[in-house]
RNA sequence: GCUCCCUUCGUCUAGUGGUUAGGACGCUGCCCUCUCACGGCGGUAACAGGGGUUCGAAUCCCCUAGGGAGUACCA
C-alpha cells in the first residue's frame, strides 16, 4: 500500500526542458511537465460508454506523452457506492486494455487525509463550521428561488464566534468574496466565473465525511495530477476547486472538459439507447480496439481518418483535437467500426477471439473447424463476434430443418442429377482441400453444363439449411467431408420425395 | 430563476475571411459476383435565425431561439 501523505511521489512536477523531453516520446515541444492524469470514476453506477471515453482521453494523452495514468475510484459517498460498481468499473477497463500506472486508489481509504486538511483550513480560518440545518438551507434557497436571486448559501455562519450546542456542524470552506476565477481550459478556451456567484461549499458533512470537490482537490494535488481531463458536466466546479487548490497552496493543474455523449435521441445516455454497462458491448460480441475506436471518434477527429488501431490514437491524439459540442452515440457506426476491427485482425488473433463466443452459443470448438479458420472465412461478413458464432452454427452442429424459402427455391428436382454428381466427386476426393471441392463442383457443373450458382446454391442449402454463406467451396470445406456428405443424402431424400409428390 | 457551456447533412465530423462547404455511418442507384458480404463508382442531405464588421463570412462581433450542465450534508 502506498503512503498517500508522501504524495507527491519523487516526480519532477516542474522539470523544465531535459527530463519531460527525454521521456515525452512524441517529441512534444515545450513541455514542462512529466504528463499527470487520472481517471476518477464513481462507483456509485456501472462503466458506461460517457465514462470510457473521458477514462480513453486520459489514458491516450498520458501515454502519448509518456505520462502516468492513474486510477482512483471516488467512493466517498458510503450509502451508494458499492463493491460491485468497483469491480463493473475494474474489469471494464482491463477488458478495453487501459491499464494504469498507478492505483486504483479509494478515497474512503484517505479520510484521515481529508480530515487533517480540513483541521488545518479550520485553523488557519479558511474554512469554517456552520451549524445551519439542511431545513434551514431548504427554506433559503427557496425563498431566493421566489425572488429570482441567484441560488446559493448565504454566509449565515461565517462569521459565528460560538458554537451552537446540540447539532453537528459541516465544514464550509471560505470561499474568496470578489473578484473572478479565470479558466484556461484547454478545449473550452478562457472560461471567467465571479466569485460573488460562488458560495461556501460544504467540504466535511457533519458525520465528518468529505464532499466529492474537496477530496477531489486534496487528492488531485497529492498525486502531482497535471491534467484533469473530464466530462464537461464539471466545468461549473473547476473554479470552486481552483479556488480550494489556492488555499492549499497549490497551482491549478491544466484543464480540459470534454463535450458530453448523448443517446440518439439527443437526450442523456440511459438504458433506452441500449447497453449502459461497457461490459454489455463484450458480452454482443464488439472488439475492445473497436469500442477504444468508435469512441475516440466522439468529440475528436484527425481529419477525415476513421479507422485507428490503438497504437495509430496513442501516436496522434491530441487535446487540441478535441471538439466542443456533445455528441450522440450511433449504434449503427458502432458496428461498421468492429466489422472493421473484425476485417483486419489477423485470422489467427480472430479465431482466438471468436472462441468464448462460440463456446457462449453452445457449440463445442471441437466437433467442427479450427476458429480461425472459421474466422477467416466469416470476417466478411459479420458485425460482431456474437453474429459470427451464430452465422458459424452449422459448421459445429447440425441443423434439423432447412430453411423452408430457400429448400423451396433451389433444392428442386432438376438439381437431382447435379447434386447426385457432386456428392459422388465429393465423396471420392482423397483429401479435403478448398482446392479440389472447388474443383469437384467446377467439373459437376461443367459436365451438366450449368454455371456455379445452378449448381452451387443447392449445395449451399444442403450443406447449410440456408441460403447464405461464405464461397462454396469454402463452406463445403468448413463443414467437412462427413458431414457434407450426409447433408447432401439427406437433401437429395428431401428432393427425391418431393419429384415423387410432383408424379 | 441564476451561473456556465454548446449549435455544419438524420448521425459522427473536416473547415480557423475567398472551397462547386470535404469525408465517414446510414439510406439509395449501378458495377463486381455461386448466395451473403467485402470492394469500386455515383446519388441523397448541412453552416439554427436575425443583425452587424468586411470588397468578401460556416469562419470575427452582438442579439434571439433551441439544447445541455451546475445551482445537494450526490459525484
Amino acid at each position: 500500500m502506498r503512503n498517500f501523505a508522501q504524495y507527491p511521489p519523487d516526480v519532477p512536477v516542474n522539470c523544465s526542458g531535459s527530463i519531460a523531453k527525454q521521456i515525452c516520446p512524441q517529441s512534444c515541444s515545450g513541455d514542462l511537465m512529466i504528463v499527470r492524469t487520472r481517471f476518477a470514476p464513481s462507483p456509485t453506477g456501472v462503466l458506461h460508454l460517457g465514462s470510457v471515453r473521458t477514462a480513453l482521453f486520459c489514458w491516450l494523452y498520458a501515454r502519448h506523452h509518456g505520462g502516468n495514468f492513474i486510477l482512483r475510484i471516488e467512493d466517498t459517498d458510503r450509502q451508494r457506492s458499492t463493491d460491485e460498481n468497483v469491480e463493473a468499473i475494474l474489469e471494464g477497463m482491463a477488458w478495453l486494455g487501459l491499464d494504469w500506472d498507478e492505483g486504483p486508489f479509494y478515497q474512503s481509504r484517505r479520510f484521515d487525509r481529508y480530515q487533517e486538511v480540513v483541521e488545518q483550513w479550520l485553523q488557519d480560518g479558511k474554512a469554517y463550521h456552520c451549524y445551519c440545518s439542511k431545513a434551514e438551507t431548504d427554506a433559503l434557497r427557496e425563498q431566493q428561488m421566489a425572488a429570482g436571486d441567484r441560488v446559493r448559501y448565504d454566509g449565515r455562519c461565517r462569521d459565528l464566534r460560538k458554537p451552537r450546542s446540540g447539532v453537528d456542524p459541516v465544514v464550509r470552506f471560505r470561499n474568496p468574496l470578489e473578484g473572478e476565477v479565470v479558466v484556461n481550459d484547454k478545449v473550452r478556451g478562457t472560461v471567467v466565473f465571479e466569485n460573488a456567484q460562488l458560495d461556501d461549499l460544504i467540504i466535511a458533512r457533519s458525520d465528518g465525511s468529505p464532499t466529492y470537490n474537496f477530496s477531489v482537490i486534496v487528492d488531485d494535488y497529492d498525486m502531482g495530477i497535471t491534467h484533469v481531463i473530464r466530462g464537461d458536466d464539471h466545468l461549473n466546479n473547476t473554479p470552486r476547486q481552483m479556488n480550494m487548490l489556492a488555499a492549499l497552496g497549490a497551482e491549478p493543474p491544466e484543464y480540459a472538459h470534454l463535450p458530453m455523449i448523448l443517446g440518439a435521441d439527443r437526450a442523456k445516455l440511459s438504458k433506452r439507447h441500449g447497453a449502459v454497462d461497457i461490459r454489455d458491448y463484450e458480452e454482443q460480441g464488439y472488439l475492445p480496439a473497436a469500442m477504444l475506436n468508435y469512441l475516440v471518434r466522439l468529440g475528436w477527429s484527425h481529419g477525415d481518418q476513421e479507422i485507428f488501431s490503438v497504437g495509430e490514437m496513442i501516436s496522434v491524439f491530441d487535446i487540441a483535437d478535441v471538439n466542443q459540442s456533445a455528441s450522440s452515440f450511433n449504434p449503427e457506426k458502432l458496428r461498421w467500426i468492429n466489422q472493421q476491427h473484425i476485417m483486419a485482425k489477423p485470422a489467427k488473433e480472430l479465431g482466438q477471439a471468436l472462441l468464448p463466443y462460440l463456446l457462449k452459443a453452445g457449440l463445442d470448438p471441437a466437433r467442427g473447424p479450427n476458429p480461425s479458420d472459421v474466422a477467416a472465412a466469416f470476417h466478411e461478413r459479420a458485425e460482431t463476434l456474437t453474429q459470427m458464432a451464430a452465422s458459424a452454427r452449422y459448421c459445429y452442429e447440425n441443423f434439423t430443418v432447412i430453411e423452408a424459402n430457400a429448400a423451396k427455391k433451389n433444392l428442386r428436382p432438376v438439381v437431382l442429377e447435379p447434386l447426385q454428381a457432386v456428392r459422388e466427386r465429393l465423396a471420392a476426393l482423397p483429401e479435403w482441400t478448398k482446392e479440389g471441392i472447388a474443383a469437384a463442383i467446377e467439373e459437376t457443373a461443367a459436365s451438366f453444363n450449368l454455371n456455379l450458382g445452378k449448381i452451387g446454391q443447392p449445395i449451399r442449402v444442403a450443406v447449410t439449411g440456408g441460403a447464405v454463406s461464405p464461397p462454396i467451396d469454402v463452406t463445403v470445406w468448413l463443414v467437412g467431408q462427413e458431414r457434407t456428405i450426409r447433408r447432401l443424402d439427406h437433401a437429395l431424400e428431401l428432393i427425391a420425395e418431393r419429384a415423387a409428390a410432383n408424379d
